[in-house]
RNA sequence: CGCGGGGUGGAGCAGUUUGGUAGCUCGACUGGCUCAUAACCAGUAGGUCACCGGUUCAAAUCCGGUCCCCGCAA
């Protein structure tokens, strides 16, 4: 009998997420048993093209699956608190969502965990996986922490590592942080009902290096020639496919001028000379480093698609393209 | 109604302003050269110029509408 009412009383989370690597971690708590309450994502606005309205990832798939769903546009809606303390849920599950007000976080009884895919205390912030390629690390991971006041500085429940690819860019790391992300959410949260955590102070382990990683806008993916071609190569591949990294590029005197992003890239040792001019090379295009010649070959230019570097210089004549430095 | 670029043989582009033969570079195919591959040479195939309608003797080109792709911005 008593089995029964630890059955009924079945520990349940709610879910806070946005993009795609939401959804992933999300779809294995479902699929593995976890009792979702409520899946609380973005509300639906006007974004993109034409300002059509957009759905986030996880609010799809959450609908796909029958799961209830709250879009609020403020956290701190009496409403909304109300409504969210109503559910009595065991444990608040965050990954790649907003900051939380503090009376959202400390609402359920066994804390707010959040998944980040990086090893903390190293790289705290919203780009992660981005600035890890950018510095030129070889190792990273995903880190199960329970939410404090300030981001991504709180307790470490669970950590795992993972290598890094020399030539790996961004969209591949991403989905296997999300893969390896998702098993370790669900350990962790299975750990956490079974009260089998040990949360460690971050301040422990902070032998390690702190980098920062913020956001990324656009103004910043700019590609910066002056620099190694180890380190503008990393700049680009940490970059890749998203935002991108990106040049301006003139024709002739400058009238015109068009941005390209350079999607794939890889260093050669082929010494720049005195005139920097783009050139073409075995395998891509050649743009000038501080030392050595950076090879592209895939690229974008705005208003067509992306495409392979032949392709581009069947119609194009690189002759007088130069690059234009501000 | 956010701003802007674009849709022309399989790929990338020119031609549109100033209507009048469908063009360039690559790829494919065939043959040549070569010990051989790439290269190179010669030749061949492949397009209702996104779609619908209008103007005109005549539309890729001018006018109106629709669909699709992309950059910026969010």
């Amino acid at each position: 009998m008593a089995k029964e009412t630890t059955i009924e009383k079945k520990q349940s989370i709610v879910f806070m997420g946005t993009p795609e690597f939401a959804v992933e971690i999300l779809k294995s708590l479902h699929e593995n048993e976890i009792e979702i309450k409520a899946v609380i994502t973005a509300p639906d606005k006007p974004a993109g093209r034409g300002r059509k309205i957009n759905q986030s990832a996880v609010k799809i798939y959450a609908e796909e699956n029958n799961l209830n769903i709250m879009q609020p546009s403020n956290l701190k809606d009496e409403e909304f608190l109300s409504d969210l303390k109503e559910l009595k849920a065991d444990l608040f599950v965050v990954v790649a969502f907003r900051m939380l007000p503090e009376v959202v976080w400390t609402m359920p009884p066994k804390g707010t965990i959040n998944l980040h895919a990086s090893l903390l205390p190293n790289y705290r912030g919203a780009a992660p996986i981005n600035w890890a390629i950018i510095n030129g690390e070889i190792k990273t991971g995903v880190t199960t922490f329970f939410i404090e006041k300030d981001i991504d500085t709180g307790k470490i429940i669970d950590q795992e590592s993972i290598d890094i690819g020399s030539d790996e860019n961004v969209g591949s790391l991403y989905t296997r942080l999300m893969v390896l992300g998702s098993d370790v959410m669900l350990r962790t949260v299975n750990n956490i009902f079974n009260n089998k955590v040990n949360a460690i102070e971050q301040g422990t382990f902070t032998e390690s290096a702190m980098n920062p990683a913020p956001k990324i806008f656009k103004q910043d993916c700019r590609v910066n020639f002056d620099r190694s071609v180890s380190d503008t190569h990393n700049f680009c591949r940490g970059l890749s496919p998203y935002p991108a990294a990106w040049v301006k590029l003139t024709d002739n005197d400058g009238e015109s001028s068009k941005t390209m992003k350079l999607f794939r890239t890889k260093p050669t040792s082929i010494r720049v000379k005195d005139n920097k001019n783009i050139l073409k090379g075995e395998n891509g295009l050649l743009f000038p480093c501080l030392d050595f010649y950076l090879e592209v070959d895939e690229i974008q230019i705005e208003g067509k698609r992306r495409m392979h570097y032949k392709d581009f210089l069947a119609g194009n004549s690189i002759e007088n393209l130069k690059i234009i430095e501000n």
